[in-house]
DNA sequence: GTAGGGTTAG
């Protein structure tokens, strides 16, 4: 195949085989280049690494780094880069360490791009102090930051709670002429939204339509979502019949979010009918789909084609993950199959899932059987907990009448630091005072007060671990609040 | 080689 070219084409169907999935036969090719005495070099490895890290995961990425050292090919920063997304993908800040680390010891120098990436794995990790330090060192050592730097401090600083921090800086980049990309946008907005600050999020998106930019399917993805999540559904719907007019709906993602929502309202056919439309486009189904047909089954109370579904592309090899199994016990629960749901539970802790979620259904389905007792007893079993957990229990508590228990968890609920629906509060209150139980119902009422305002002041203390982020700004900014001033202080920092 | 979107429970 390769018998006159070089290994230049070589690299460049590696490449085209490794972006579309196809890795079995990029090692195929690299084994017939081989033969022919065209031998892989660095980019070969390179452009396998990164397959690998993204469609297997890391482990399989770091095993080409051996492979190509056996082979008397010496990595490069590009490789360690590549590698890194690929631990920073599973989330490993260990490993993303372990791999500067490496490369340091190899002699290899980090470039922007491996900047990039370690900020971004602080950022993920919930270290915006060390985040920012990174950011630091690119610009002490004159490295001048991309626009991926900027999309990354301003995702990383939203994500870990400095919102209007990130607007600033992403206002002042403008006036400095930075010029925003489409992709700064899209983080704003979804940030924004996943907040609750819909207006804001929706003003921002205005402004890029008046913009020079056209949004993407990114935007009109999140957009949607969050329309949904407010029940405007005719709005949500409108941006769906948008972004299809204008062919953004290349892949699946906006159809599980359209179906999504049609399932939580209630809207099983039109559910049905979208995922006929998205089948008919012959996108290709990952797990994300696959769970959305789950749950669509699971809707339509057709648990045995859910199971058939499961079992035909577990066959095919691919994996499933919380959410499928979490749709599954919920569909058991809503049924009524109680044992079939405890019995997919116990097997969703021997894989080793998070079973939070799973749980939550778990409890109300044993609640809705009138098995309160018995899902006070799980309750007690689970190490971790939240909102909903607390909610499940203390509605069905109160169904029940047994306010005082109700009362019980939900000063627990609220001594632990989550907050719970007004109306299961009032619940509790109504319930003792209409029961004759005057003096708890207001005993529980001061309580609940007492308990948000500890909890009020909890949310200002400042962990152990954003003092090195604190010392920093108060070093830079001297007085002013770091919070305050991060925005512009960045902005400042910038050549 | 880096950054942004989809699926679960009240």
């Amino acid at each position: 195949m390769f018998d006159k070219l070089s290994t230049k084409l070589l690299n460049i169907t590696i490449a085209s085989l490794c972006r579309t999935k196809q890795l079995e036969k990029a090692e195929a090719a690299i084994i017939d280049g081989i033969r022919l005495g065209i031998l892989p070099d660095v980019v070969t490895y390179n452009t396998l690494i990164t397959g690998y890290c993204r469609f297997v995961g890391f482990d399989a990425g770091y095993s080409i780094l051996h492979r190509m050292k056996q082979a008397g090919v010496n990595p490069d920063v590009v490789t360690y880069n590549s590698l890194m997304a690929g631990a920073n993908r599973e989330s490993s800040l260990f490993q993303c360490f372990d791999l500067l680390e490496e490369m340091l010891n190899m002699e290899i120098v980090p470039d922007l791009w491996s900047y990039n990436t370690l900020m971004h794995c602080f950022f993920r990790s919930g270290k915006p102090d060390e985040a920012y330090r990174v950011f630091h060192k690119i610009i002490l050592q004159s490295i001048s930051p991309c626009q991926t730097t900027y999309n990354t401090l301003i995702n990383g600083l939203c994500r870990n709670g400095y919102i209007s921090n990130a607007l600033s800086l992403f206002r002042n980049l403008q006036s400095y002429g930075y010029n925003p990309e489409i992709v700064t946008y899209n983080i704003l907005i979804n940030r924004l939204f996943k907040s609750g600050e819909f207006r804001s999020a929706m003003k921002l998106f205005d402004e890029l339509r008046d913009s020079s930019f056209v949004p993407n399917a990114i935007t009109y993805t999140t957009v949607m979502k969050y329309c949904f999540r407010r029940k405007y559904f005719n709005k949500g719907l409108e941006f769906f019949f948008e972004m299809k007019s204008r062919g953004y709906t290349y892949d699946a993602f906006a159809y599980c979010t359209v179906v999504g929502a049609l399932l939580k309202s209630g809207r099983i056919q039109d559910a049905n009918k979208c995922m006929s439309d998205m089948i008919k486009n012959g996108y290709e189904l990952d797990v994300v789909s696959y769970n959305t047909f789950i749950n669509l089954y699971c809707k339509e109370g057709r648990l045995e084609d859910a199971y058939q579904l499961l079992d035909t592309v577990e066959k095919e090899g691919l994996e499933f993950d919380k959410y499928t199994h979490t749709i599954l016990i919920d569909g058991l629960c809503k049924a009524g199959n109680i044992d079939g749901a405890k019995r997919h539970l116990n097997y969703m802790k021997m894989m080793g899932f998070d079973c939070l979620v799973a749980l939550n259904c778990f409890i109300n389905g044993l609640c809705e059987v009138g098995q309160i007792d018995y899902a006070l007893k799980i309750f007690q079993s689970m190490d971790v907990k939240d909102s909903f957990t607390y909610s499940s229990l203390i509605q069905n508590l109160c169904r029940a009448r047994r306010f005082h228990e109700a009362s019980k968890l939900l000063l627990s609920c609220i001594r632990a630091g989550m907050r719970i629906l007004r109306s299961d509060q009032r619940a509790i209150v109504n319930g003792l005072n209409l029961s004759g139980f005057r003096n708890d119902a207001a005993k529980l009422a001061m309580e609940i007060q007492t308990a948000n305002k500890t909890y009020l002041f909890g949310l200002f203390d400042i962990s152990k671990e954003d003092v090195s982020f604190c010392e920093l700004w108060s070093a830079r900014v001297g007085s002013r609040s770091y919070v305050e001033s991060i925005g512009e202080e960045l902005t400042n920092g910038c050549p």
